[in-house]
Order: C-alpha cells, then sequence, then structure tokens
DNA sequence: TCGTTAATTGAGCAGATGATCATATCTCCC
DNA sequence: GGGAGATATGATCATCTGCTCAATTAACGA
C-alpha cells in the first residue's frame, strides 16, 4: 500500500493534521473529555489538548452561529434602510476587543461560501487587507474550478516586496477556482507607469470579468498615518501627507476618497492601479469592514454610494447609524 | 415601538435565546472566558455557563470539521466501489458510544444543506426515524419557499398516534420549504385500508412528486424485537413475528427485505402505506445510518441497491467491508 | 562521534468550567 | 391573598483545561 506509506512517512505533517482532526472531533462533537480522548488515541492529555488547539487555531473545526440576535437584525435593518444598500449583516462584537474581525469575517466567510458553493460559473471579485483575508480562511473548502476569482487591486508595493494579506490567491485555492491576480502594484511611481501598465492585455481581461462578476469583496481603511497602506508600505510618508491635505478620510483598494464618499482628484489616485471606483457601483458590491477607526471611512464610502451592501459589527453599526461624527 | 416591546415582555424565550447566542458567540468565536462575559453582559458566572450550555443544547452554535479525515475517505471510496454508489459520506465514530448518531447527523445535514441552498425549485423526499430527525436538527435554517419537502412515509401509527420523529415537518420549517407530509399510517389494517388510502388525490401528488425529486433520504433499521418500528408501535407482535418468519433483516420506510435486499413478499408488506422501493432507485436515494445494529441491514439494502448512496461512521463502514458477517 | 540547537514531551499547577444543592422567586390555581 | 409546585439563582466543590517549565529526544553540522 504505497499511498498510504507515502502519507504517514512522507507527509508527517498531514498525520498530525489527521490526528487534530479526529481528536478535536470527539472533543466538540462527541463530546468527550480530553483524557477520554488521549485513553482512545493512546496518547498523553496534554498530546490531545495540543492537538485540539491546533485544530481551532488551523480552523479544521469551525464554530458558527446560526441565530438571528435581534439587536444586530434590527441594526442591519436600519442601514440597508438608511444607505438604500442591497442588505446588511451585523454580527455581535467584543465590547472588550473592539478592533477585533473574528465575527466580521465569519459573516463574510458566510456569504462568500453561499456564492460559491452554487454550480453555475461565476466570477467574484476581491481586494485586499486583512478582514477578508481571515474571511477567507473560515471558509470551507470547495471544489469549483468553474469559477473565476479576480483581483480589483496588486498586491505588491512600488518596492516590489508582496502584501501578507493578499486574498486572491488564498480564495482561489480555498474554493478551487481559477485565479486571476493583477500583475502590477497599488501605488505606480509615475502616472506613465500606470498606463503602461494598464494597457496590458491582463487588464483588459480583469476589466471585463469584472463586468461580468456577480459580486465584489473589499475592505476599507482610514488614510492617516496608521493607515494599513501606509504600515505595509504601499504608500510613503509624502502620499500620505497629500491625501491627508486633500481632504482623504479613508480608501478602498487604493483609491482614497473624502468625507462624503467622493473620490479625491488628486496626484496620489492618479498613480492608483486598481480598477476605479464605481458610484453607484454596476454590480453588487459589499464592502467590508468595522472597529472604531473605520467608523468616518465606512460612514463616507455608504454616503458616496461606494457600495451596495456592508457587513461589519454591532459596534461599527450603532456609530454609522448615530448622527454625531463627521 | 410596538414589536420590540412584544418581543421582550410577550416572549421571554427570544430573549434567553438571543442572550444563549450572545453568550455562546463571545464564548467560542471571541474566545472569552465566562467571567469575562458575566462582567460585560453583567450577570453571574453561572447565568453564562448556562446560557452557552444552552445555546450548545439547541444548536445555536454548531461545530463543523472541515477536513477530510484520510482513513474516512479511503473507506468511503471503497464502499463507492463496491456497491456502486453515487456517493459516500463516512464521518469519524467514537468508540465508547458506538450506537451515536452525532457524526452522522452532522454529514447527513451537510448534504441536506447543500442541496437546499440552490435557488432553483427542487423536490426532496425523506423518510423517518431518530437519525433524520437528528440530522434536520444540525442544519442552518433556510428560507426556500420555492423548494418541497414530501414524506415518503406515514408518521402514525395504526393507533392513531404520531411519531416522536416526523422528520417532513421539521425540515420544511428549517428549510422554510413546502411540506407535504404523507397522510397515512406507516402500516394498515387491512390490504383493502392500504389501497382505500393510496387511491385518495393526496397520493397521486405524492407519487407525482417523488417522480420529480432531487433526492431521497432514508432512514434504516434491523427488524427484531427491539426494531424501531415496534418499539414506537407501528407493528405489533404479530407483524414482527411474520417478517422474522419471513426472513426480514431489515426495513427502509418500513418496507422489509431479506438478507439479499429483496423486499419481502409478504402479507405485513403488502400493508405497508409508503411509496414503494425501487431497485435501483430511479433518483439518488441517500441512506443513511451507523452503529452495530445497522450493519446488517445496511449490507443487504446495499446488496440489493436499495439506495445509491450513503453516509455512515467509520466503524460501520468498516464492518460493511469486512467480507465477514451473515 | 560528539556537541549544539531546536523540537517534543509530560509533570505540576493555577485558573476555568460544570455539577450539586440549598435557597429564593415565580406561576398558577384556588 | 395564600400556598403548592415549578423554575431560577448563586454558593461550593470536584473536575477539566491550558499554561509553564524542566527534561528528554531528535536533528544537524563539525
Amino acid at each position: 500500500m504505497p499511498q498510504s506509506s507515502l502519507s504517514a512517512v512522507d507527509r508527517p505533517v498531514d498525520k498530525r493534521r489527521d490526528d487534530a482532526a479526529r481528536a478535536a472531533w470527539l472533543y466538540f462533537i462527541g463530546d468527550r473529555t480530553q483524557d477520554e480522548i488521549a485513553a482512545q488515541l493512546d496518547l498523553s492529555r496534554q498530546a490531545v489538548q495540543r492537538l485540539v488547539a491546533f485544530a481551532v487555531s488551523e480552523k479544521l473545526i469551525k464554530f458558527r452561529l446560526d441565530h438571528p440576535i435581534a439587536s444586530c437584525t434590527e441594526l442591519a435593518a436600519r442601514l440597508v434602510g438608511r444607505y438604500g444598500l442591497e442588505f446588511c449583516d451585523v454580527t455581535p462584537s467584543d465590547p472588550e476587543a473592539p478592533g477585533s474581525i473574528a465575527g466580521i469575517a465569519g459573516a463574510t466567510a458566510a456569504r462568500l461560501q453561499r456564492l460559491l458553493v452554487s454550480k453555475a460559473p461565476m466570477v467574484v471579485c476581491v481586494g485586499t487587507g486583512r478582514t477578508l483575508r481571515a474571511a477567507v480562511e473560515e471558509m470551507d473548502t470547495l471544489d469549483r474550478p468553474q469559477h473565476k476569482v479576480v483581483s480589483l487591486v496588486g498586491a505588491m508595493a512600488a518596492g516590489g516586496h508582496a502584501s501578507p494579506y493578499d486574498v486572491v490567491m488564498r480564495l482561489g485555492d480555498k474554493a478551487g477556482a481559477q485565479r486571476f491576480p493583477m500583475p502590477a502594484p497599488v501605488l505606480t511611481e509615475t502616472v506613465e507607469d500606470r498606463e503602461g501598465i494598464q494597457s496590458q492585455r491582463a487588464f483588459a481581461v480583469l476589466r471585463e470579468l469584472r463586468a461580468q462578476a456577480r459580486a465584489s469583496f473589499v475592505g476599507i481603511s482610514e488614510i492617516d498615518w496608521q493607515a494599513p497602506v501606509h504600515r505595509d508600505g504601499f504608500m510613503t510618508d509624502t502620499d500620505i501627507s497629500a491625501l491627508v491635505e486633500a481632504g482623504a478620510v479613508g480608501e478602498i483598494t487604493g483609491w482614497s476618497f473624502d468625507a462624503a464618499g467622493w473620490p479625491l482628484d488628486c496626484q496620489v489616485n492618479r498613480r492608483i492601479a486598481s480598477l476605479p471606483l464605481e458610484s453607484p457601483p454596476g454590480r453588487l458590491t459589499v464592502v467590508v469592514g468595522g472597529g472604531p477607526k473605520k467608523v468616518a471611512p465606512l460612514k463616507a464610502a455608504l454616503k458616496g454610494r461606494l457600495a451596495s451592501a456592508l457587513i461589519t459589527d454591532e459596534a461599527t453599526a450603532e456609530a454609522l447609524l448615530s448622527d454625531a461624527g463627521p
């Protein structure tokens, strides 16, 4: 039996994941104690504890809430009404960890999954960022080679190093779908560079795919000195200064916009290589994000109709509905 | 705000479920301790412990394994080959609880869910029994009024009392689908009774729906003095005696068959009001079950091609592949 | 072969969890 | 209004879990 010896000897990682899955199954679904599992699998209790922790951290076992919490449902309905959204999902939030993305990632994963399980071939566009990345990790694995996953934004900084939050490749893997990354940095050095890159054949393909897309999922961020685009090296101090000066409050797929949700007509935006924002978007566009820092950007984006659906958490939803603020 | 006062005052159950969902969310997804949650929700630690336990027992929060365990995959592949199945799912089993249906129910729920999330109108037929009932409980709630859920078997005993394991109504509720229960007992008093009942208009509708069905999900049981059909009062001592005499080893939707999987041509089967078995089934027919008692019935049913797919557990799968046995 | 470093293991312990039980509170019927 | 029964609450304790740390084993290069 060459296969089993291969997987057991040559790939000890898989064995470990297998054991972890089994231990976690017995623990959460079989409802046994770690001691009992240890006896069954002939391991020490600690080994079982580690396997269970590993399974949880690797998302081999997943927790899902299947109950509409009334206050979240109500916030969602009010957001749909206020901003004319196609839908809005609001998850509970952890008051002790206001920036936590666990809930939003889970809710986004559920939406992505519901779309992608369907067998009719479809195109789904995605941006980048920590939240979307976490959402993809929460999804179940699928095998849908008929689908196409398209990036709205490049994952490279101008210097050439890649973002660790590349979403399109990971989502392609999870869904077993065809992947269309964008062969470009987020921000080019000059307007001419951007024009050069965008005149390439690959770009026309991406534009064409976006026009057919069933949906787009994008993250959102603030524009200031702690902005992810700055921390991750996509934009320089000079870029940020110029944007803040011009009144930027947030960005989506690299495009900065002001408090009214108008994309800025400035030098930096002219060097953004991502596919342009649309207002209102021609296709379902889901903006995903939450936490205190994202309130102002989200409020602006929704005002400016840069998105037609929203996934956020309870605290952010409340802030978006309060009339105070910028 | 009449609705919110209504739900808060007139329906304290919903409030409790809401709190339980929130507590469970913070516990499993937010990864907080019960003490922290108690502080946040302003409850005692015990109250939180009870809410979390309640949420788990009510399936407000669900655990799902997303990792193919190699040995289960291999067993499934061998069963598909041996019995010419369309598919086979094998879940881990808990060696300490050989009759446990937790895993099988989860796997069946996943299959049902994958079918029913799709929006194109479809018909799904179901049998009855503890396992299918548990599977439905594991499903997420859906809203698919375009689907039809059809019962292959009545849920009444001859005396008129209903089975507690009615599946079609529960599944209809879970999926938000139209429900077509069978207006008949499992076993009628006489052949004439059966003919009378089956000549009714409603029966023609059920036959018609089955012919269009996307899939059928059925349970399976042994035929002996501990058989569920006997314990639940669907069949009398006399019926069981006659069936055992005639060589029955198991039943599906009430129809008894012998060790070769041939439906028995006997007096009892002639009084069964369920829709007839087909061999091989014209449409996808998934038999669901596991545990030591179900090995012989399953082996017979698979030999006789009474089903075209199987969901079972590891221990049962091994027994079905071993050549020993009846 | 030996020494060095990294990874893995299990003992021990502090803290988290779940069960029990006595007490308090609610509900419904009179 | 009162009382029986049912239900909910919080104190207490036994058990379970996750973390730390020291010891051991494995891996690798000299």
